[in-house]
DNA sequence: TAAATTGCCTAACAACCGTTAGTTAGCAAT
DNA sequence: ATTGCTAACTAACGGTTGTTAGGCAATTTA
């Protein structure tokens, strides 16, 4: 061990980033192990030698991404903030993330019922508590009277995600709108609302 | 022909139904054609007596499903209302039909892609202008001073059909909320804004 | 230096896929 | 009575799928 840290498995990670993209672009059903070993430049047999099985490199990709969601909303849910900067703060991270990762966050939110029963619970259970924490940010903010008192947080959470991971359809880098222009636009469909 | 109406190709319809709620829950790759005839208790080569391939079904769905939305919302954007009211109902019509068509849905904005190519490009074509009449209104509306200036209609098109077309994702009708209770959450958090 | 591990290879297997060929029973119209 | 159509059947085809067995060269470890 000298002065360079050995990138632990890079091999494995090249992997992951293939399958990312592939996943992301085809569909996990669509994209074949075969599909996967021709984007490397191996042979099909090969990726077996870092991974067990095709669910596995599905379930790598998308636990490191619940990982990284959580990661980054954790501090702002826990610091001491009104209700109404927390959410927005929430929002921006979460667009944040999506950028960052682009073909996981499409497999995030797309691929994982094709992950084993075992799996697939826990992975659920982990969206759900990701997402019931805007809903508490939310109750909060109705408590104190910053948000409408007439919503359903649950239903505002809901709607207000899916108008930002559907981002994963459409955004890309060289386009014209950047991560500012795209939080702004967040906020003012989803906070401020539409109507002058 | 006497007096009940034969029910033109009766036995199809059956058929696309049964493909409609398969596709929906298991996505198209994953729904085979031998899954669709066991939905129906007949044999995977009895289909090919209704349907000349698999695509056919998707591609009978998918076109059927389109009408209905175009259909659905023509009346609206061609009545003169002003843009807001109009943005409104379109609003509100989308979500009936999602709601009438809950399967129909689900495979109208995830499984597209399946298409041939040029099957595909037809499809594409009347989803933009679908869309398209969306971003006008707002247009409109921006003009009339009616919605706020600085918006971009296109991206507020797309996030706003994106969360009601999330709906699909957790819509039950046995559920607690009613089409009106939809609607309204949705001019809450879409047209008003969520602050109060 | 010897041993073990890694990372790839070739070859192949069983399962499943969409689809076709060919047939048949039942029914309606000529 | 014959014809033709509809909707189903049985059987099977060629292709693709995820995966495994077994081997081999290079690298790392003891």
């Amino acid at each position: 061990m000298l002065a360079t840290i050995k990138p632990l498995t890079s091999r494995k990670q090249e992997i992951l980033e293939a399958a990312q993209a592939l996943f992301s672009r085809k569909g996990y059903t669509d994209a074949s192990m075969r599909d996967l070993a021709e984007a490397l430049g191996i042979e099909p047999a090969s990726l077996y030698s870092h991974f067990k099985s095709k669910e596995d490199i599905l379930w790598e990709i998308a636990i490191r991404c619940a990982k990284a969601f959580n990661d980054g909303q954790e501090p702002i849910f826990s610091a001491s903030l009104t209700p109404e900067i927390k959410l927005r703060n929430m929002i921006d991270r979460h667009i944040e993330l999506m950028i960052d990762n682009i073909n996981a966050s499409a497999i995030f939110f797309r691929e994982w019922h094709h992950l084993s029963k075992e799996r697939h619970d826990d992975y659920a259970q982990m969206i759900i508590d990701y997402e019931q924490r805007f809903v508490q940010v939310i109750e909060e903010g109705m408590k104190a009277g910053v948000f409408k008192a007439s919503v359903r947080p649950k239903f505002i959470t809901s709607a207000l995600l899916a108008s930002i991971n559907w981002m994963h359809k459409w955004y890309r880098p060289e386009g014209s709108m950047t991560i500012s222009d795209i939080q702004q636009h967040m906020h003012l469909l989803l906070l401020d609302g539409l109507q002058s």
